[in-house]
Order: C-alpha cells, then structure tokens, then sequence
DNA sequence: TCACTTTATTGGAACGTTCCAACGGGGCCA
DNA sequence: TGGCCCCGTTGGAACGTTCCAATAAAGTGA
C-alpha cells in the first residue's frame, strides 16, 4: 500500500499549477479545456482521488450528517433511517454513525448507557466531522441539545418530548389524523365499542392514546372508549386482550398501538375462539411486515416512516445552506395512511 | 455560531506551546501534572473540541469505518450491521455509510444504479475518509473491490460469491452445519420425507439448497429429499406449497429457506386444513420476529448475524492494526442456532 | 564541579487542500 | 500604438493538527 497521489502530483504530471489542478476538481467554468483534459487525464493515470480530510480543514464543509438512533435493528428507526438514507443519497451527503446506542435485550443496556453513547455522538459535531445532526428518540437533556445546536443544525425526527418542539426542527407523525382515519374507518363499518391498547405511558405511545380519545370524544363516543395500558410487545397485547375478556361486555373492535401488540392480541383471540373480523375488528399500527403476512392480514395505521425520514433530511441541509439566517423552528407533521386489510369488518350485530 | 476554538487558542489560554496542548490530548505520559491540569482547564473553559479533519490530514488514522450495505431496512442486513455497531462502538470507532443503495420496491431501484452507488462508496475509502470497509451483499465486481483494497482492508459480511473468498477477508454462516442440525432435529422426531423451499438462484440461497442436500445424503435421505425453487418472499412460499399440495405423496416436513418463506407455507397448509405440526412440520431460516410470533411460533435456524456483524468487524480492525503484513485471507463460519418451537413436531404416523 | 542522562517543553515543518491577490498576454477599441 | 479589460493561470498563505529535532531545566554519578 503506497501514498496515495495528491494534487501536487497530478498538477506535475499535467504540468499545471497545484492552484489550476484544483479549480478543475471543483468544476471551475474560468479553466480552459485544454488543461482540464489534461488534469483529468493526470488524475485518471494516477488513480487520484481528492483527500477529503484536506478539503475539509480548509473549506470547513464536509458533506456529513450525523444520524443518532437508539436502535436501527428496530422497524420504527430502520424506517425513519431509510428515508433518511435515500434523501442523503440523492444530494450526495454521506451520513455517520456515531456510536449511537441501541435498547436490544441482546446487549441489555443501561439507560445511562445510552445517554452517554448520545453524548458521545453528538461530540462529533463539534469536531467538525458533520454539518448537522438527525436524531431519533432522544435520550440526551435539552440543554445537551441546545449546546450541540450551537455549532450546527439538528433535527429530531419521530417521537418527541413536547418541550423540544418549542426550540428545534421536528418532523413527527400526525397522530390526530391517524387516530380520526382509524375511527372514520371503523365508524363506518358500523362500530361504537372501540377499545384501545396503549404502548405504555412514554411520549410516544401516550400522545398516541390521547389522539385516540380525543377524537372518540370528537364524535360522542367517550362513553365507548376504554384504555388498556400496555407495552410494545406481542405479550403485552396477549395479557390485555386476556383482561379484555373478562369484560362483562366486549367491544366490537380493539385498536393496538402497534403491529406487535396486535400480534398478541390476534393469538388470544384465537385462543379463545373469537373470531376476526366476524366477531371483533383489530387494528394494528406501523403497517410493518406483520401486518402484510397472509395468516394476518392486519388492517394497520402506516406511519410514513420513510416520508419522515426524507422530509426531516430535507428541512436540515435547507437549515446548513441557510446558515445564519434567523431561526424559527419548524415542526411538520406528516399524515399517516390507513392500509385497510381483512382483519377489520362490519360490526357483528349480534354484540349489540 | 462563531469561529470553534482551536489548539492555539487553547494553548494561549493555559500559557503552553501548542505543541504541549496536543500532548495533553494525546494522553502523552511525559507532560507535567501541573500542566495538563492547566490544559484541560483552559480546554473545558473554552470549549475546546479537536478539530478531526485536521487530525486525520495529519495523522492519516480516521478511525471510522466505511459500510456498503444493500438495504439496511431487511432484517438481514439490518442484523448484521447491528453486531457491527455495537462492535465499532466498543472499539470507539465510527461508522460511515456511503450512498449505500437499496433493494426496496418503494424506490424500485436498477440493479445498475445499486451497483454504481456502491462504487461511489468504495471511493471513498480511497479519499481517506475511512480506515476499512464492511461490505454485505455485494454488487461489485472482484476488480473494483481489489482496486479499492489497495488502499485499505476490506471485509465481506454474509451471502458472498465464493470466488470472492479466496481473495478477501469472509465471514459467513456455516451453512453446512446449519441444515445438518435442522436434520438432526427432523430425523430425531422421525422425519424422512422432509422437502425443501429454496429462496432462489442467486449465491445466497443456492448455498443453503446445497447444503440441505448435502446433508440429506450423508444421511442415506437423498430419494425423500425435493426441492422446490422459490424466492425470499411470502407469495413465493404460499405458490410452491400449492404445487407441494398437488403431489401424490405428501412431506412430512417442510423446511422453508427463510421465515418469510416458511409464513407462505403456514398460510396455504391452513387454508388446506393441513395442521402443523401434526399433519406437517414446517421450520423457516431466520429466526425473525415472525418466528416468535404466538400465532405462527415457528421453529427457525437462527442465522448468528449479531456475531457474524462483531465477528467482521474485529477481524477488519485487526488487519488495520496490522497494516503491512502479510496478507491471508481469513474465511470464518459462524454456526447458526436452531430455535425450536412448536411448528415442529413427531412425524405423523398416518403419512407413511 | 563537570559531563551526562533524563524529563518537560518548545518552535517549526509538514499534511493536502482551498482561496485570494497578482500576473502575463491576447484581443479590442479609440 | 497605447491603454484597458478579461481570461487563464500562478504562487503563497492559510486551515488546525501532529511530530520531529532541538532546547532548557533538573537530576545523577564520579
């Protein structure tokens, strides 16, 4: 492995100056044709390729965003980081890594773990290795935050503590609309009794929950609405919907805050030899490959996870070209979609 | 956002040279107490972040590592780069992703452009941005990966074109032994008649293919063993069990190339009225949070992605800590794991 | 006490770019 | 023919580090 060719050799080789070889790398328009050829084809003999390290000392841009996920093995981040992925590509940004932690039982990390991993990442900026940041699912205080934004834009994309929206860039899903589709759909097929099992009592789930109530009020049927507080597991949906059966009466259709949670509540009716949809509609949420399997066929609330992704990008290379100008954050929601599959029905008369 | 504080600013603040300042942060052993505190005071009054590019222009050492992913959204890729993380992490390395490319239909991209975004990737290492590079999934060819290799190691990760092993670092699973313990456990509950679901033509799943017959013929088993050609898809495996259904002597197991696969299969033997495990077994290959699902509860060779990710990574930075030496390629198999759950069961009797 | 090692500190030269100010020379116009 | 402009080109100075060789200061042994 030898030293790579510089600037100065290929300006030698084409018997230029080191000054013009560079305007050529740059796609300089005041470059004759004949010495861009000429330098093109230097760098062409000698395998050339710019040092971006020099580059970057000199002219402070590096092309680089900083992504900083809490698990990329989960669907919900993978999604996000995928419309993250193929925006970046299409501008020609590249995207790092920084050590960003993960929740995976396989590794079983601490809380503080983590944070300190965010931390850790968000350092990178200050080195001048990126030119902004991308978070997802937060772990760091505000104030970390605000002093990492000091030296360059962030946006937070997905769940989000509310307090945050105030102050940065924010791209989340429009859980109002979610929950106002899912009930339009379910209204329609004749439903009132629509119970709901949570995610748990973090944001995310909980601003969930809430647009779930919210519009049952909306259209007067508070009194129908039941919570079952759960998590965001497949057993945590078996046990609800375990309770839900002890119920004197039953609903005629459970809304799951995920498609996992849906999973479970699927197996234990089954079990317990409801039928679905003729008995019960259920309702799942995140439209992943669980919900398209043939053996479910799951009705699903389709966050627009890559839709997400790409937007957040976007906001942010807008705020790195627009550097310095006055700051407003903006918070965009995206609407979610309703993929309407067989595990939702018209409502079975007979559970009045 | 004003100028970053540098070195020289640091070193004004503490009264040092420069020079002593980088000492400090090189954790060098022959710098004074006294000033080294003073250092790291006059750092943390200012701020002081070390600026990277100027480090890697130069100390040429970057300590990120590049990755070429096909679509890091499949849980297969998504596996894999997981151990990496956590491996790169561990070793305070960072992760690049270069215009990896994906296989998504939502971006329905051509195989061409994958291929072109790859090499763009690959370039980078040659502009020094990264120390190595991880590769899955390759759409290369051997001669652009051997011009990149010049210039640093390179690592294969999962499904590889085996010419490619004679030249680069490889970690695979060990195939081999993968089917030989999903047989051991068929035979083990009297199993004979055991039909195979193959994912395809391409390297990957040809290789597992093979090595089910393989496998089966060590064990005196190649007139009961058959396959049937498919793809990584839950239609695929829904088609094939179909045709499956139409001969006149029934398997008594069925395994499945892939979890996908395998819910194909579960979804067409309901439909048939055929049970599992009593009628017919049926294992998948994967271990994905479709085989832990209650509904489906699917016995699964779990391939060893989390190790096969740390496994690559520790091999590649080894071979950066090595520079220079002697180059043989390492081609390393992991053994996958068999989960054993309940869509496996004895043979029944009746199916002779 | 002097030569000599050891330890702590320093200035300066690199690393490979970009960018600015300066320059030579050809074309144009008066 | 002289003056001016513009185009293409150039040298040199940065950018913020690291690292080497040199130095100053302190410690060691005879």
């Amino acid at each position: 492995m030898k030293r790579a060719p510089t600037l100065n050799d290929v300006a030698r080789v084409a018997k230029v100056s080191r000054s013009l070889a560079s305007l050529v790398f740059q796609d300089s328009p005041k470059v004759s044709p004949s010495s861009k050829a000429a330098v093109l084809k230097a760098a062409e003999k000698l395998g050339y390729q710019p040092n971006e390290s020099a580059r970057r000392l000199k002219s402070s841009v590096t092309r680089t965003i900083g992504v900083v996920l809490t698990d990329i093995h989960n669907p919900y981040y993978g999604g996000i980081f995928y419309g993250v992925e193929s925006s970046a590509s299409e501008h020609d940004y590249k995207l790092l890594i920084g050590n960003s932690g993960f929740e995976s039982d396989e590794l079983n990390q601490k809380p503080e773990k983590i944070r300190s991993r965010q931390l850790e990442t968000l350092k990178i900026i200050r080195s001048q290795m990126v030119d902004g940041i991308i978070c997802s699912s937060l772990r760091t205080s505000p104030e970390e935050l605000q002093a990492a934004a000091k030296n360059a834009p962030i946006i937070l994309i997905g769940h989000t503590p509310t307090i945050l929206t105030k102050e940065f860039d924010v791209v989340v899903t429009d859980e109002q609309d979610g929950a106002a589709k899912i009930l339009d759909h379910l209204i329609e097929l004749g439903h009132k009794r629509i119970w709901h099992i949570s995610g748990g009592l973090d944001t995310g789930p909980a601003v969930r929950t809430k647009s779930f109530l919210n519009e049952m009020k909306k259209r007067g049927l508070s009194q129908q609405a039941k919570v079952f507080e759960g998590a965001w597991s497949q057993e945590s949906g078996y046990a609800r919907t375990g309770d839900i059966l002890k119920e004197k009466v039953l609903p005629t259709a459970i809304y799951a805050a995920n498609d996992l949670i849906a999973m479970g509540v699927l197996a234990r009716l089954r079990e317990a030899k409801i039928r679905v949809p003729e008995d019960i509609s259920v309702l799942g949420c995140d439209d992943s490959t669980l919900a398209h399997l043939k053996i479910t066929d799951l009705t699903s609330l389709k966050e627009p996870l890559y839709l997400m992704g790409r937007t957040g990008f976007e906001i942010l290379i807008n705020r790195i070209e627009n550097k310095g100008k006055k700051f407003q954050p903006k918070n965009v929601k995206i609407k979610p979609e309703l993929i309407v599959r067989s595990s939702t029905g018209p409502r079975n008369k007979a559970n009045k």
